[in-house]
DNA sequence: ACGCACTCTCAGAACATTCATAGCCTTCTT
DNA sequence: AAGAAGGCTATGAATGTTCTGAGAGTGCGT
């Protein structure tokens, strides 16, 4: 049989089936909303704070799986909240946001604790992604069935070697192209509209045409149907699907 | 199956399988910190200490496979903890932390004990690569397939004595390029990031630009991509990665 | 004190990526 | 069958990223 339809929808949950809890912390609401909304999709329990106090209560309380710290927070910075968290003990692991141009010197050496960071205005796939790879890398919560090889037909990717290999091939993406085919390849067999992947792939402060998509595709649909039998369809007025090859 | 997947972290553990325990000693909170994220990153089980005598009674009860331990603290000297420690029969192997001038021949002499030390400001790769290899060495703990040499395809980078080959031909490397392929050896056909690069390879105090990094992978390539195909490759947008010639 | 090896910055070259525009093609509707 | 709508892709400009050579500064060993 086609192995690829056993493919549930990927969720990643807890060693016990439960879902992940995801705590969000950004003192702009409209932030916390978009997050909240598109973790919340992935099945994951979330909960928000507006600062630094609030945060360390709702920790506490609600013990997640990750948090989604802003760097810039009203009261208590995020890097001091981290502090108190490993303070009491709590290994939780933590994606931090900041703005591009205020990196450098307070993210240094955060890495190197396991923790990680996106820089705004991020896409909602990266922030995903990266939380799925941080919660999969804690020894807290694992579902040791979860992998970083999604599967489709003979198509692979590999989240951590960032590799794509169709039959075997080894196939090279541009960081665009990859995380277009990432998300196409988190919802096997579904038609995903032209506004779904822009709203999930690109930043959520992109103002240009949704016709990007179309060009992403066709980038996409030259690597990777080149030869063989395509797996990139257009649903015409709906959106595209990718499916296994028949 | 996918053989990608199947290489698991590098993880040391003690003979039964249970983690490596380690007590960090230093008055500098910030210090202990940094060595108690990137540690417990390791998989291991981290508890600190910022004072001589908190040292010796927590080295009692928690019974640590290792002590980094600071030169210089509050109360009893370090050098004097370690007497301590041996004359309660105690034979836990001690990494000592030390300014670079403060250097002294009494320090010098620990590593004929079987103890070792690194001056500040150390990178965490040194640390932790000291650490193993305390761990490694001493009797009470011992994972016994846990070897110094680290090896991906025809590439082999032994950590006690320094060599590193590329199809058996010995490699000349300089000490940041053997801590930079080590972390990355460390790391096989996984992406990893110029700024996690920066926090584990590099000084914690170093204060330059990340392109550094684009510097010693260059140096790299000369070196280890010299002849044969590349290992050595550029994931663009996201980082480096280490992985067997195809 | 000298020379050598090493580390790191700078600046420009080389290269890759992103995205808009525009014309062509396909499919649908009437 | 014609027109309309939607989709595809070649081209190219702007931008962003990585590589590399030259050289300054540092520290080490002799």
């Amino acid at each position: 049989m086609n192995e690829t339809t056993a493919q549930a929808p990927i969720r990643l949950t807890r060693a016990d089936g439960s879902p992940i809890r995801v705590l969000v912390v950004d003192d702009e609401a409209s932030l916390t909303d978009l997050l909240q909304m598109a973790l919340r999709y992935e099945g994951w329990e979330i909960k928000t704070a507006a600062d630094g106090s609030s945060a360390i209560a709702t920790a506490r309380d609600f013990r997640p799986d990750a948090i989604v710290l802003d760097i810039m927070l009203p009261d208590i910075d995020g890097l001091q909240v981290l502090q108190r968290l490993r303070a009491d003990g709590n290994d939780v692991p933590v994606l931090f946001l900041t703005a591009k141009d205020a990196l450098d010197d307070r993210i240094a050496g955060l890495t190197a604790g396991g923790d990680d960071y996106v820089t705004k205005p991020f896409s909602l796939e990266e922030v995903v992604a990266r939380l799925r790879g941080l919660i999969r890398r804690s020894t807290l919560t694992v579902d040791a069935n979860e992998s970083p090889v999604l599967v489709v037909g003979d198509l692979e990717l590999d989240e951590d070697s960032h590799e794509v290999r169709r039959a075997g091939r080894l196939i090279e993406l541009t960081a665009t192209e990859f995380e277009l085919l990432r998300y196409l390849m988190r919802n096997p067999r579904r038609v995903v509209s032209k506004s779904q992947i822009l709203d999930r792939v690109w930043d959520y402060d992109f103002g240009g045409k949704s016709s990007v998509v179309e060009i992403y595709i066709s980038y996409l649909r030259k690597k990777i149907d080149a030869e063989g039998s395509p797996m990139l369809h257009t649903v015409r007025g709906a959106g595209y699907m990718i499916k296994p090859a028949e």
